[in-house]
DNA sequence: CGAATTTGACCAGCGC
DNA sequence: GCGCTGGTCAAATTCG
């Protein structure tokens, strides 16, 4: 596990079991936004969640699940987020505060911190404190590259007591994509994942457009339908990545949290990541953001409905995040310190430990042998594709090696942004 | 002019 | 069988 702090966040790199190739935590914690922030190697998603920012001055965001060994990561990183620092205290009063359920009274859009639990399983009884609000959930119907989601949030097992909080529907029957296409019979099993994150502020002002969280893939959106008992449209997104790739998207608005995003992946991309430069050259329109739109947007009435689709959807490919975007505003690497386990006897070990304590300690120099200096230096130097690293990584112990390969801002290609000067900075 | 988005039409699955 | 609903197609439109 890698634990960074980075300026008002922290970021836990928790790579577990990675020679599934399969596991990784990012949770990014911010003392002022007090989200966590979870993330997983499932890379379109990790890249979704990593993108997708409450407000434009923190990247924050929000978590995967995937731990092979049941509840271990999911539960261990979800007590990071209660653990100290200030930081962590912020959480952990978050999560007391709301009792893992709704607020009294509804929350800023940007600060929806609303804690509920998920059932993991009838086998798997532990009780994960995830928020359905800031915290993207992920749900997998079954398993991308063969792998086993045992407490991965598994869709058809998956509760959200929370009754605000962000459903994750994904039931047994799954709806793929391109039936027609494909020959295929729909609402048989697919891989399927359900994110739920927190809507980019700047969706708030403008309910019913959909403000999609970019990742690094390509989507190329084909088309949008109002959904029964919802006010907000679902809109159809499919990876314009890759000519052949059958991976898609749909994007539309908790029916029970408009301030949520449920994105639902269906299919695998089959091809390799794509470079930032491919991604922006194949993703949605840019859309110089013209001060017209800002005001309006400030003005914005939260009782638009769906339906203002034209304009809602140039601004949405507009505000389309990306980590350049995230990293803008006052996010800064003030310090980066790493911790790493070599077998998972280390991580429980680790989770065992009581982070309230084991936070305010970990998270500062534990990395005797490399300075943050020296970390970050050795990051800015890998160039190479992060979905080869990521998926071809074998865990053979060398843990400044895998520094380097898992490092999270190679992965999400930070280069040239402001994050990415932070880190030179150091 | 190429590429992305919009949107009505079409089709298939599902429930009654 | 019929209607409803969701998912996709594709022509038209929009934008850089």
């Amino acid at each position: 596990m890698f634990l960074f702090q980075t300026g008002n966040s922290l970021l836990i790199h928790h790579h577990q079991l990675w020679e599934r190739a399969e596991v990784i935590f990012l949770v990014i914690l911010s003392a002022t936004r007090e989200i966590p922030f979870f993330m997983s190697s499932t890379l379109p998603l990790a890249q979704a969640i990593f993108s997708s920012q409450n407000s434009a001055d923190h990247m924050l965001s929000a978590a995967a699940s995937v731990d092979r060994d049941h509840t271990g990561s999911f539960a261990g990183a979800n007590r990071a987020t209660t653990s100290s620092s200030s930081n962590i205290l912020a959480h952990h009063k978050v999560f007391e505060d709301h009792g893992m359920h709704k607020a009294a009274t509804p929350l800023p859009a940007a600060t929806c911190n609303i804690f509920s639990r998920i059932q993991i399983s009838p086998n798997n009884q532990t009780k994960l404190p995830v928020s359905p609000c800031n915290s993207p959930v992920i749900a997998t119907g079954s398993s991308p590259r063969g792998f086993k989601p045992s407490a991965m949030v598994s869709s058809d097992i998956i509760t959200v007591n929370n009754s605000k909080g962000c459903l994750m529907e994904n039931t047994g029957q799954v709806q793929i994509s391109s039936p027609r296409n494909m020959g295929i019979k729909r609402r048989k099993s697919q891989a399927k994942k359900v994110v739920c994150i927190p809507a980019p502020a700047a969706a708030n002002s403008r309910p019913g457009g959909e403000v999609v969280p970019s990742d690094l893939w390509a989507w190329r959106k084909y088309g949008q339908k109002p959904i029964k008992g919802s006010p907000y449209p679902r809109g159809y997104y499919r990876c314009s990545s890759s000519k052949g790739c059958s991976a898609r998207k749909q994007v539309e608005r908790s029916r029970t949290d408009p301030n949520m995003l449920v994105i639902t992946y269906t299919s695998e991309h089959n091809h390799p990541w794509p470079t930032q430069r491919n991604a922006l050259a194949g993703s949605t329109r840019s859309q110089p953001l013209k001060s017209t739109a800002v005001s309006k947007n400030s003005t914005g009435s939260q009782s638009q409905k769906a339906g203002n689709t034209k304009e809602e959807q140039k601004e949405s490919s507009n505000e389309t995040l990306s980590p350049t975007n995230i990293a803008g505003g006052r996010s800064t690497v003030s310090a980066s310190v790493k911790e790493e386990f070599d077998d998972n006897d280390k991580q429980m070990e680790m989770e065992d430990t009581d982070f309230s304590e084991g936070f305010s300690h970990s998270y500062k120099p534990s990395m005797p042998d490399q300075s943050d200096q020296d970390f970050f230096a050795e990051l800015g130097e890998i160039d190479a594709d992060p979905l080869e690293l990521l998926f071809t990584h074998e865990f053979n112990g060398d843990e400044q090696k895998e520094s380097k390969d898992l490092d999270p801002f190679s992965i999400f290609d930070w280069s040239g942004d402001t994050f990415g000067e932070a880190k030179k900075g150091l």
